[in-house]
DNA sequence: TTTAGGAGTTAGACAGATTCCAATTATTAA
DNA sequence: TTAATAATTGGAATCTGTCTAACTCCTAAA
């Protein structure tokens, strides 16, 4: 199942098709990386839940992440030594990471392969393969 | 210049090349990555320059591993959202990690190779392209 | 309705990595 | 030497993320 609308009823039945109960702190969690289609930290996803009033706690949000994680509802980037940001787009796809503005844009899958997975040792398997192209502004000057 | 040898005379002339004054200090940590060639955090990096008696402070080993990375003389590796891993091998070249175990292994560049490089929004520069292949052992039973 | 149990949430303490700061010490150039 | 500059230091501070024990909220059975 994939996250195309994220109105309330979308979002409960994404979460019911991960095993995940639909609670409200959830909700809002889910709501605030899949409206926004963006890679967000910790940080920024709970800051926006409680935007209005405060309704989620840090546990929670940190909880959440980590159960949406692990049952494959979003994926982690590890891309900034400073923290983790969570992308909801599940699908292969590769990243750009902007290392001035921290800003994270996705690749599409077909535009970046690699060639020539290496022979892993013994009893070892893949769990992915991440590629990101680190970009920042020209320095030099424009003539 | 390539770090090949590691004895005092080659390490000062290392720094020295990468306009790096050669403290005592600086000489230690250059030699604990450079002797072992492999991918240390500055956890263990401290660890080992203080193994017979304690002679470098956190801060020092921080503010030169940053500085090492500045000047090109190594590059850090982000795998672990928990720590930076230092490479003291900045030849292009990819990385296997295990998620397991936290090993990092390099991958010759020749083997995996990346194809269809994105367009890059205007005015902007690629620092580099990172390869991280995410292993770890396969849970299924040998039979 | 109660009630019991489990699942989920919470505040705040805690841990680990890294940076900051102000004081001290080493290096260097003249 | 000496003065100026660069480097180092311990410890405080910061920041991300985890842990814990108490609390709340369902839900299903009685």
């Amino acid at each position: 199942m994939k996250a195309t609308s994220c109105d309330r009823r979308s979002l409960i039945a994404l979460l019911r098709h991960h095993d995940i109960s639909p609670t409200h702190q959830r909700l809002e969690i889910a709501h605030a990386l899949f409206s926004r289609g963006m890679h967000l930290s910790a940080d920024k996803i709970l800051a926006y839940v409680n935007e209005r009033h405060a309704e989620t706690s840090k546990a929670t949000v940190y909880n959440t992440l980590n159960l949406f994680r692990d049952r494959g509802l979003i994926r982690e980037v590890i891309v900034d030594p400073r923290r983790v940001f969570y992308d909801p787009n599940t699908q292969p796809h590769q990243h750009l990471y902007n290392i001035e503005t921290c800003e994270i844009t996705d690749i599409d899958a077909q535009t970046l392969t690699v060639t020539g997975m290496p022979e892993l040792p013994p009893g070892m398997v893949t769990d992915g393969v991440d590629i990101i192209v680190r970009v920042r502004a020209d320095t030099r000057p424009l003539r």
